[in-house]
DNA sequence: TAAAAAATCAAACAATTGTTTGATTTTAAT
DNA sequence: ATTAAAATCAAACAATTGTTTGATTTTTTA
């Protein structure tokens, strides 16, 4: 499905506002109205609520296979490059697409819209199987572990950033950042984020200490 | 509030539903269906559907302080023993409760309800002043390294059960283990959600490798 | 057992929901 | 400039929402 403007422009604001209030406690006139469009529109556009939600999955999960796949293939970086790469891959993409990733996190438990569940889990699928090849090279090579439960490992970064992100106005309280502009407490974040779970994943990975 | 058992069944109806299609995903004709009452008892007994959620949640929440404070006032034990029964602690609140948890992941993201968002917080700030006391204990002791970031390490422990807990069906499938009793199962992913944390948290905890 | 309180019910309430209609305006193509 | 297509709109649609009502039944109290 191909988007011109006044799609993307109400996709964005439906994304925003299902991240703040959820997609049931969202209607189609709060999205017309902070959109700037008639409710007709996004039938119009959609067909449905319901299907805009699947052109809102569609336009966000698509883009992300690429860099994945062609991380991978790169023979200069050792697999534990690699790992790292990915880790900050992640992090990045979550703390770029925020309300995205809010809705993913509702949505995964509630939904039974078997197009976004799919486009959800298609992701996750591919991100273990791509992991999964990478460990056994590393252990192949001798610089990783023999037994190492992948889901487990990959529930950790998804879960760790996850978290972070949701509470991070917590976070900042907490260390009294307060006072720190925006972009800058992100990057910190995120740095932080990046640091601590790069030292995790060498904890379960490697052999040294 | 002090609940009779007609309204704990009605509690227990609404937390499975809001769970499976959220707080906006749920009309009061649906639990009250599935909980064998009348529309109007609702109403009559909790004032109203989102007063119903806090009374969830006062349900919910209500239980958990008590053994956390216990248990770091027992001196016979290391400040690992103690994080480590934390953790045991903290996987089986959330698996023996699965449904309460995912509604906590969805509603603190979107809900606005003062009541609700403060329980869901004073469990994680509570958390956050008795673990940060805990490290600090083990630091004076010198088991414990210098610099630790009490709030992401928290993070990790809560990310990754939530994130073990809402994909269950993927880990059991992913390691062919469908055929396995759901009880077993559940033994056995708390036990390695177990042994997984309790690595991570030495890793970043202790000096030793 | 009689009176009071609590619980239960079908029905009605107004408000909001997602969607459609049919007319009107704007844009693009010829 | 004329026509066709696309976009926009207010209004209406039926369905569902949370809640209240007022009558009836059940339970408890005295």
């Amino acid at each position: 499905m191909e988007l011109n403007e006044k799609q993307i422009q109400i996709i964005e604001t439906a994304e925003r506002l299902f991240a703040e209030r959820g997609f049931d406690g969202t209607s189609v006139r709060d999205i017309a109205d902070e959109a700037g469009v008639n409710v007709a529109m996004i039938s119009y556009y959609f067909g449905s609520k319901e299907k805009m939600m699947e052109a809102l999955f569609e336009l966000r999960v698509g883009s992300v296979k690429i860099r994945v796949e062609s991380l991978i293939k790169d023979e200069s970086l050792s697999p534990l490059e690699k790992v790292n790469m990915l880790i900050d891959e992640h992090i990045d993409r979550v703390m770029q697409k925020q309300c995205f990733h809010k809705i993913m996190m509702g949505v995964v438990a509630t939904n039974k819209n078997p197009a976004i569940l799919k486009a959800a889990n298609s992701v996750k699928i591919r991100n273990a199987e791509v992991v999964t090849e990478l460990i056994k090279d590393g252990q192949k090579k001798g610089v990783f572990k023999k037994k190492i439960d992948v889901i487990l490992m990959m529930n950790t970064m998804v879960g760790t950033v996850s978290q972070t992100m949701m509470s991070q106005a917590y976070y900042r309280e907490f260390n009294k950042q307060q006072d720190m502009p925006d972009e800058e407490f992100e990057l910190l974040l995120k740095r932080r984020l990046s640091i601590h779970i790069k030292t995790l994943f060498k904890a379960i990975l490697t052999n040294e200490a």
